[in-house]
DNA sequence: GTAATTGTTCTAGC
DNA sequence: CGCTAGAACAATTA
């Protein structure tokens, strides 16, 4: 499923292809998730130029002219593609149609990404937006494992199972660590290794990507790779569940805490 | 036929 | 009551 990195990746193609551009037709497909009935979607969007695309958490927001904002999850299995000589993408959800022909469509097999008009504001910093000193504190009050927390969108927003495992991997610190215990100095490298592994990730999925709007690029991940035994360092890679997840992460990570 | 997947939401328990 | 852990749910594929 697409995280962090794939929908940045998303929200600048977009924006490259289809910014100004103006919502000449806007078909639903799959209904049965939006917050408003379909007419009143179609009426709020239709005719409107797409002014920006920005990511926002877990979402995509497609904002319009006439302040109108259309927040978009794509949950587990959502992802776009191109409208290419007018066929219709399989599993599609909605379908933008611009003026002069081009588009693009939400498409999900599962049927759970779910489109949300004028998206309410959420209370919880972005992952990427965040403060170093609300991290610490944060982690300073709570006693759940650090994966957890990570991963907790009323804490900070952004963040999925297989980038929780990634940055702890790199922060060298293991998902199993109490949130509390971690020392200052170890939440300042874990806050600093949010940003390296998300940024990368991000230049090297936009690098990948192109113009395309591809499903996500698993290529450049270290540790979170079924079937894959060891890592490029020739660290032995463990798996567990935390809150039912699949967790993967090595020995050589530290563990805090309990 | 069943397990696996994972973000969100609900609920039980401390 | 606040916090946390875990279950339930979604829909489809291997």
């Amino acid at each position: 499923m697409a995280e962090l990195p794939d929908l940045t990746v998303f929200a600048q193609i977009l924006n490259r292809r289809f910014q100004g551009r103006q919502l000449e037709r806007l078909e639903i497909t799959v209904a049965k998730k939006l917050n408003v009935s379909e007419a009143a979607l179609k009426s709020a969007l239709e005719g409107r130029e797409l002014s920006n695309v920005r990511r926002e958490g877990k979402t995509l927001q497609l904002h319009f002219s006439g302040a109108q904002v259309l927040g978009l999850h794509l949950m587990l299995r959502g992802e776009l593609a191109s409208l290419e000589h007018d066929e219709k993408p399989k599993y599609q959800i909605m379908a933008f149609h611009f003026k002069g022909g081009e588009g693009f469509a939400v498409t999900d097999r599962q049927k759970q990404a779910t489109p949300t008009l004028h998206p309410k504001q959420a209370k919880a910093p972005d992952a990427l937006a965040m403060e170093e000193s609300y991290f610490k504190s944060l982690l300073a009050k709570k006693r759940t494992v650090i994966k957890t927390l990570l991963m907790d969108q009323q804490a900070m927003r952004g963040i999925g199972n297989s980038y929780a495992d990634e940055i702890l991997y790199d922060a060298g610190l293991s998902p199993f660590a109490i949130a509390h215990a971690i020392p200052p100095q170890k939440a300042g490298e874990l806050f600093h290794s949010i940003h390296t592994v998300l940024e990368r990730a991000i230049t090297d999925i936009a690098g990948a990507n192109g113009d395309e709007l591809k499903g996500e690029l698993r290529d450049f991940l270290s540790v979170h790779v079924p079937h894959l035994d060891e890592t490029a360092n020739g660290e032995v890679i463990r798996t567990d569940k935390i809150g039912g997840r699949r967790t993967y992460f090595t020995d050589t990570q530290k563990r805090y805490g309990s």
